[in-house]
DNA sequence: AACGTGCGGGAGAGCGCTCTCCAGGAACCT
DNA sequence: AGGTTCCTGGAGAGCGCTCTCCCGCACGTT
C-alpha cells in the first residue's frame, strides 16, 4: 500500500474504498501511528494551531496578568470557539522585551497559523512586529497608531457615558473617577467618555486618579480621592477590580456604598458579583469578543484576505447594589 | 553559496570564515529571511518549545482555572526558567474531555519537545496519556496511580502539621478544617497531615467540610462549619483562597479573626497578603517548584533519560495576623 | 619536494508527509 | 465490440532544512 493512500485515509480526502480504509485504520490503531506534524506543515504550510498572545508592557510577571479575571474570560471565549473548529489554541505570554522578541520569532517561523493578541498598552510593539512579519493577526482593542489589523473592540466611551448617566440619574453630582494608565486606549476612552457626559450635564471639574487595573491600586486611588476630595458622592472606576478595591476601602472607613458614595465599575467580571455590595457596572462581553476575534482570524485564514476588518460591541449597564 | 554554509552560520555550528558569516548575516537581515520551523524540526526532531499544560477535570471553563493565583505563579516560575534557556513556553488548557484529547494529540504529533503538566485531580487521564504516547512529561504533584513520571512535589502533610502545630501553640483546641475535593492528592495529604497532628495531641474529632479551592466555596464551608459547630476557635483551610472566603464570612458575621476564630491558610499566595487580616499560612514555593519542573524536563530532554526523577520541597509556616 | 594535517566549504541524501499526475479497471454509452 | 468516462490506487516529486561525507587548500613537517 502506498503512503499516498494512507494519507488520503487520514485526511479524509477523495474517495477511498471502504475496505481499504478499514485496513488502514486498523493498521494505524494497531501500530499507534501518529502523523508527524512538522512534516505535514512543511508541505501544507499550516499547523492547525492559533496563538493567543498576552502581551504586557512594563509588567514584570505573568502572575499579574493572570490575576485579572479579564484574561480568563478571554481564554474561555477564544478557546471555546477554536475547539469547536478543531483548531488548537496555544497561549503565549510576552511578559518582557526579551519575551516579546522570542514570541515574535516563534510566530514568524510559522509555529502557528495566526495570532490573537491581547495587549493593554498602545505602546506595545508586538502587534506591529507580527503584522510586519506577515503573521495573520487580530487584536483585542483598536490597533495602535496607523496599524492595519483585524480587531474587536468595545465602544468604551459609550460605556463610560452609561456609567455617568446612571450616577447622575441617582442624583450624584460630586463625582470622581479612578482611571488607568494613559497608555491603555480603552482606559483613555472610558475617561474621555465619562468626562464628556458629565460636561454635558454641566460638571466640568472631575477629579481623576490613575490606578493599575488591580484591586490594590483601586484601594489606594480611593484613599487618595477621599483625602483630596472629601465631599464625593459617586465614583466611576475603569474596571471592576479597582471598583472592588475602592468598595473595600470605603467599607473599612465606615462609609456606606451606595449610601454615602455610589460606585460604578467596568467589565461585569466575576469581581462584580463577588463584591459586597454587588457592583453596578458596565458590561463588556469579553467572552463573546474573544470568540469574535477567533472568528475573524479563522475567516482571514480561510479567505486569504480580510485583514483590517473589525467587530464593534456595545456596552450595557448592569445595575446591582453599589450605585 | 550553499545552503549548508548558511545553515552553519544560522546555527552557529563549526567554524565558518568570519567574512562569509558577515555576508550571510547581512543577506539574512536584508531579505528578512526566517528559517522554517517545520522543516527544521522535521530533521532535528526538536521544536525548541515546551508545553505547560493546565488540566482540569470537571471544570467547565478556563476562567475558573485562571482565577486561582496559583496558576499565575506556576506560569511565572516555569516561563522564567525556560526563557533564560531560550526554550519557548507554550500554554495549553485542557478544560474538557474533548480538549484533553486534542491536547494529547497535539503533543503526540510533536508540537512540543515535552510537557509540564499541572493537574489537580488524581483521576485526570492526561498524564498517563502523555507518558504512554512517549511525550517527555513532568508533573506538578505526585503522579496518579503507578505512573512513572518525573515530578515536583511539596510535603503537603508536613505543611498541614505545621498549621496544626501553630493553632495548638496558640491554645486553640476546637479545630475544624476546610478541605478540598478528595480527588486532589495534595488536598488529601493536607487533610491527613492535619488530622494526624491533632490526633497526636489527643484531638480526634475534627469536623471537615470540603470546598472547591475557591473563595466562594470557602465562605460556604465556613458558614456551614459555624452552623454545625458553633464552638470553634480555629480553622485550617486547604488553600488561601478558601481561607480568604472564610475570613470574609467571619468578619461579616461580626466574629474577630483571630480573636474569636484563628484561621490558617495554605500556599502563601497573593490572596494571603490581600486578606484582612493578613493570613497566617503555609508557604508553598510555587514559582520555585514550577522552575524545578522545567529544570527536570530540560534535563530529561538533554540527557535522554531521567524520567521518574523528582524534587521534593519543604513547606514553611508564615505567621501573619490571622492566627 | 613530498607528505601529512586540519580547516573551511560544497554536494547530496533524506527527514515524513502531501499532492499532482498517471495508469489501470469497471461501468456505461453508442 | 469499441470508446468514453469515472473511480481508485500508485509513483514520485518536492516542501526547507540539517548533517554527513568528501574535497581542496593552506600550512607545517620530514
Amino acid at each position: 500500500m502506498s503512503r499516498a493512500t494512507v494519507s488520503r485515509v487520514v485526511n479524509g480526502v477523495r474517495n477511498v474504498d471502504p475496505r481499504i480504509q478499514d485496513v488502514v485504520r486498523r493498521a494505524i490503531s494497531r501500530t499507534g501511528y501518529t502523523p508527524n506534524q512538522a512534516a505535514r506543515s512543511l508541505v501544507t504550510r499550516r499547523t492547525g494551531a492559533v496563538a493567543l498572545v498576552f502581551s504586557a508592557v512594563g509588567e514584570a510577571c505573568a502572575a499579574r496578568v493572570f490575576a485579572d479575571p479579564f484574561f480568563g474570560r478571554v481564554v474561555d471565549g477564544a478557546v471555546g470557539f477554536l475547539r469547536e473548529r478543531t483548531v488548537q489554541p496555544v497561549l503565549l505570554v510576552a511578559e518582557s522585551e526579551q519575551a516579546r522578541g522570542q514570541v515574535a520569532q516563534y510566530l514568524r517561523q510559522g509555529a502557528a497559523d495566526g495570532a490573537l493578541v491581547v495587549s493593554l498598552d498602545a505602546d506595545d510593539p508586538l502587534p506591529a512586529m507580527l503584522v510586519a512579519a506577515g503573521v495573520p493577526t487580530v487584536l483585542f482593542g483598536r490597533p495602535p497608531g496607523r496599524l492595519r489589523a483585524g480587531h474587536v473592540d468595545l465602544d468604551n466611551a459609550a460605556g463610560a457615558r452609561l456609567a455617568a448617566g446612571h450616577l447622575l440619574a441617582r442624583g450624584r453630582r460630586r463625582l470622581a473617577t479612578i482611571g488607568a494608565p494613559g497608555s491603555a486606549p480603552a482606559a483613555r476612552d472610558r475617561l474621555d467618555g465619562f468626562r464628556s457626559a458629565l460636561a454635558e450635564a454641566g460638571i466640568t471639574d472631575v477629579p481623576v486618579v490613575r490606578g493599575r487595573f488591580t484591586a490594590e491600586s483601586g484601594r489606594e486611588a480611593m484613599a487618595r480621592l477621599l483625602r483630596e476630595h472629601p465631599g464625593l458622592d459617586g465614583v466611576f472606576a475603569a474596571n471592576d477590580l479597582m471598583a472592588q478595591g475602592a468598595c473595600q476601602y470605603l467599607r473599612e472607613r465606615g462609609l456606606a456604598v451606595p449610601g454615602d458614595i455610589a460606585v460604578v465599575g467596568f467589565d461585569d467580571s466575576r469581581a462584580a458579583t463577588e463584591c459586597r455590595p454587588g457592583l453596578t457596572t458596565v458590561r463588556q462581553p469579553v467572552e463573546e469578543m474573544a470568540a469574535a476575534m477567533a472568528r475573524l482570524l479563522v475567516e482571514q485564514l480561510r479567505g486569504g484576505t480580510g485583514d483590517g476588518s473589525r467587530t464593534l460591541f456595545e456596552p450595557v449597564l448592569v445595575v446591582r447594589e453599589s450605585a
